[in-house]
DNA sequence: TGTACATCAGTGAACGCGCGTTCACTGATGTAC
DNA sequence: TGTACATCAGTGAACGCGCGTTCACTGATGTAC
């Protein structure tokens, strides 16, 4: 017997993928109102699942981040070595910008949005468990004296700061940003940067 | 015989200082009726001089990217060792930060902002020469292999883009960024990864 | 040096559009006995 | 199994506020002769 869907849970994932696409053609147009024609749902019913306009940028925002977390996540699998685990990360968060470009546009948008500490809750409910299971991995390393030992904010920033500034230029269409190229040199370059 | 300034710099300048303290206070209440209101400058005095709301942002834009640009260049007087550059750079990116929280803050947010394109005209003006001093400065110690060789962008992000995460970081509030940490401890950690 | 004219700078009330939000309502599903 | 009630899900017209922008105007400065 199939388990049954949530009530309501068809309509929350229609309006969050319209969300999304609309996000993706015009981050202008992303309103209210457009959402709602575009899902044709209606204007009440996302207020009666989401509370407010931004509560559903929120929901967007914490659940394109889990993607992103969780593909990150996947490329770990298996890898053991400090190296190859920092590479594949790289790797993971290029990909991951190639081919789901309207939630890694939004991510990065929204990072630092108005919406972002009124739902910290929500968003912390979807990256922390995330993030842990990354530190997880990491931890090892650092204890055994492969990977520097630093704050485990600015080992972050050394691994995703130049990754996600290359995301950033690529998806606002800067020329000369290619994102295949970085994937090929940029890995072993951050790599230098947290090897001990 | 002192020069005169010309008519009307008075008035721009105490609209974008407004501006600015205005965005510092508060981003959502930044508005062109706001700012008309601190700057004590009359609405169609900043429409006369700015065209738009954008236009003036774009302005501030402009500005402050300068100033950031400038403050890098400015570490850089008199440093020829490629290692002792970065270092500089980075601890200046950082120290403009600190210093110039505001100008750094709006800096970050308008990066990607809606009125960029519209006016990239005015900001690559403020831009294109600066940027240029920063690859003349690096161009010689690349050619010499002291720097690795990749794509000006890549090596751009590698630079900035741990500092740049850095500096957002902090401007948001986040908890365990540090500065002056970041200060000691990145330059050395960012030099490995653009060193050959 | 004085006059006439053109251009630049500055004023602020009024406008209208787009936005997020509200609300009184109907319909569907679940629960108790 | 049937009935009564409670809760959840969904509807869409209407609202009102805040925003950027307009515009007809006055005043100041520069220019020509």
């Amino acid at each position: 017997m199939k388990r049954k869907r949530p009530r309501g849970e068809e309509t929350t994932t229609r309006l969050l993928d319209a969300a999304l696409a609309l996000y993706a053609e015009a981050p202008v147009g992303f309103t209210v109102h457009a959402v709602v024609a575009r899902s044709g749902v209606s204007l009440g019913s996302l207020y009666h699942h989401f509370g407010s306009f931004d509560g559903l940028a929120a929901s967007l925002y914490a659940e394109s981040m889990a993607a992103l977390l969780d593909a990150l996540l996947a490329s770990l699998e298996g890898v053991t070595a400090a190296r190859a685990g920092i590479v594949a990360l790289v790797k993971a968060y290029l990909a991951f910008t190639k081919r789901h470009r309207a939630r890694a546009s939004f991510i990065h948008a929204s990072s630092y949005a108005a919406f972002v500490p009124a739902h910290a809750a929500t968003i912390e409910a979807a990256r922390a468990p995330r993030i842990e299971r990354l530190l997880a991995w990491l931890h090892p390393h650092v204890r055994a004296g492969r990977v520097v030992e630093l704050p485990v904010p600015l080992v972050e920033m050394l691994v995703i700061g130049p990754v996600a500034e290359v995301a950033r230029r690529w998806l606002a269409g800067a020329p000369g940003v290619d994102l295949d190229d970085a994937a090929r040199r940029l890995p072993e370059r951050i790599w230098r940067s947290v090897a001990r």
